[in-house]
RNA sequence: GGCCUGAUGGCGGAGUGGUGACGCAGCGGACUGCAAAUCCGCGCACCCGAGUUCGAUUCUCGGUCAGGCCUCCA
């Protein structure tokens, strides 16, 4: 079985073939941190989190590499520090670590690395310096600027002609541009901004440069697999793609392009520009973490996503069914470490995550129905398919008792043990009686022949 | 204006040139003291029009609608 993957330069699925499988390498542009990230945000982390973790089923978790950058240098974030009179370090630091924090939450593994634009300020400078020596850049009024003319092939990541953007465009055009489609590698910083020294005068870095030289100076070109949301494509990976070519004179940029379809709210896109924002911060206060990454997997990654509090409820039914064949099979030893065929096949078509959880439902019917030997397979399998996709790793006991403390949980298993002895001696009555209070208690209680397990309701 | 996606049952969502996944919700049955869970079963879904075809939800063309990019944006 290959790995199979939409390549949007390619516009169609490619095997997909590393330059070097002993190191393969992946870059995904990662936050701004400026404020809390929303779930629209979390779409692209979790599906490349998917990819990173098949990847490194695929070729060992010690031979993949992947970088996802942190925008800290910004406007942003430049008018947030100023509004809290604080230094941008102090923004930054906060909303990564949030950031970080959230992502954990949902499921995300943390990349291999997570380059910070103000760390790699020298690598930025020196690659303009490159593009400028090669004719590919220009100084006008303080600014460096890409000569877009330089690139031949600009605009085939995008489907787009030099002529088409000149037709279409809505901006004024800056006047020290030599073309309208020509974007910025250098800055002069306004006053109060943070500002860094170079040949090109004080400034700061636009911030297609950044990517570029972060990947140059963590993962080395060509790189393997580039991926973002769809909404990069243009301008800003079609940018990359141009500096790193000219700057470096390689036959690659990235040999596979990945781009993610939108999250929408009420049909449209949710961003922070439009303010129709929900974020994951917040989101996790009322759902389970794997709850929501089970929302953002269960339509495949490329198709637009309505994000809906149904969507959160009907994920969080799903994973209630799975861990409940888990919690059933409790007694049922698993058997091997590697996830089905059927669940393979489905994930290495291009990460079709519908398909695969359709396999998990699959495997799980197969523990609840089946002989010894094929449920302690089940079991087996159904764990290690679950781990790949970041799910079903908690005890079942946890996933069903989650949201009660610890003096809850002592109460309810007094009314249990109560309910329990009632029961074996046919006091009716009583049962019923201690199941009302146990649904007061927002509990759900679910009997079997020797006692009774227990869920925590959703809470309204 | 230019470029580009998508349209599947009550809901979410795969997939396919011909027996229409899977999940959630619903209904019937089994099981249960009653429930819940589980198991078994059920429900005449593929935007409209034309074309190609023995046959189209699936291919082609046209249309309608929805959305994205062209400006910071996952």
């Amino acid at each position: 079985m290959t790995l199979v993957l939409h390549d949007t330069m390619a516009r169609a699925k490619r095997p997909f073939v590393p330059v070097n499988a002993e190191r393969v390498t992946m870059y995904v542009c990662g936050p701004t941190v400026y404020n809390y990230a929303h779930i629209g945000n979390a779409r692209p982390v979790v599906v490349f989190d998917v990819l990173f973790r098949v990847l490194r089923h695929l070729y060992g978790a010690d031979h993949v590499v992947y970088a996802a950058n942190v925008t800290d240098v910004d406007d942003k974030i430049n008018l947030k520090a100023a509004q809290e009179g604080v230094p941008i370090g102090a923004i930054t630091d906060r909303y990564l670590a949030a950031y970080n924090a959230d992502m954990a939450v949902l499921g995300a593994l943390r990349p291999t690395a997570q380059p910070r634009a103000t760390q790699t300020m020298d690598a930025i400078v020196a690659m303009i310096g490159r593009l400028v020596a090669a004719g590919a850049a220009y100084a006008a009024e303080g600014h460096v600027l890409f000569d877009t003319q330089a690139y031949g092939d600009y605009g085939k990541l995008s489907g787009r002609s030099l002529d088409d953007m000149i037709a279409g465009a809505r901006v004024e055009v800056a006047p020290y541009k030599r073309r309208p489609a020509d974007f910025v590698l250098w800055k002069p910083s306004k006053l109060g901004e943070p500002v860094w020294e170079s040949p090109f005068g004080p400034g700061r870095p636009g911030w297609h440069i950044e990517c570029s030289a972060m990947i140059e100076q963590v993962l080395g070109l060509p790189i393997d697999i580039h991926g973002g949301g769809n909404d990069l494509i243009f301008p800003h990976h079609e940018n990359e793609l141009a500096q790193g070519m000219c700057a470096d004179h390689v036959e690659a940029y990235a040999n596979y392009w990945l781009h993610n379809g939108f999250l929408n709210m009420d049909s449209e896109k949710m961003s922070k520009s439009l303010g129709n924002v929900q974020l994951v911060h917040d989101l996790i206060q009322r759902a389970p973490g794997e709850a929501l990454r089970w929302a953002l997997l269960a339509s495949h990654y490329r198709q637009p996503l309505a994000w809906t509090d149904d969507g959160v409820t009907q994920a969080r039914s799903a994973l209630d069914t799975l861990y409940g064949a888990l919690r059933r099979a409790r007694d049922v030893p698993a058997e091997g470490d590697a996830p089905s065929e059927a669940f393979m096949e489905a994930l290495l078509d291009d990460l079709n995550t519908p398909r695969a959880n359709a396999e998990l439902f699959a495997l799980a019917r197969r523990l609840e129905t089946g002989a010894p030997t094929e449920r302690a397979r089940a079991k087996g399998e159904l764990l290690a398919s679950g781990a790949l996709l970041g799910f079903l790793q908690a005890d079942p006991e946890a996933w069903f008792h989650g949201g009660a403390d610890a003096a809850l949980t002592a109460r309810i298993d007094a009314l249990i043990a109560r309910r329990v002895a009632a029961r074996a001696a046919k006091d009716w009555a009583s049962a019923d009686a201690i199941r009302a209070e146990l649904t007061a208690l927002n509990v759900e209680v679910m009997d079997n022949p020797t006692g009774a397990t227990w869920r925590l309701k959703e809470s309204a």
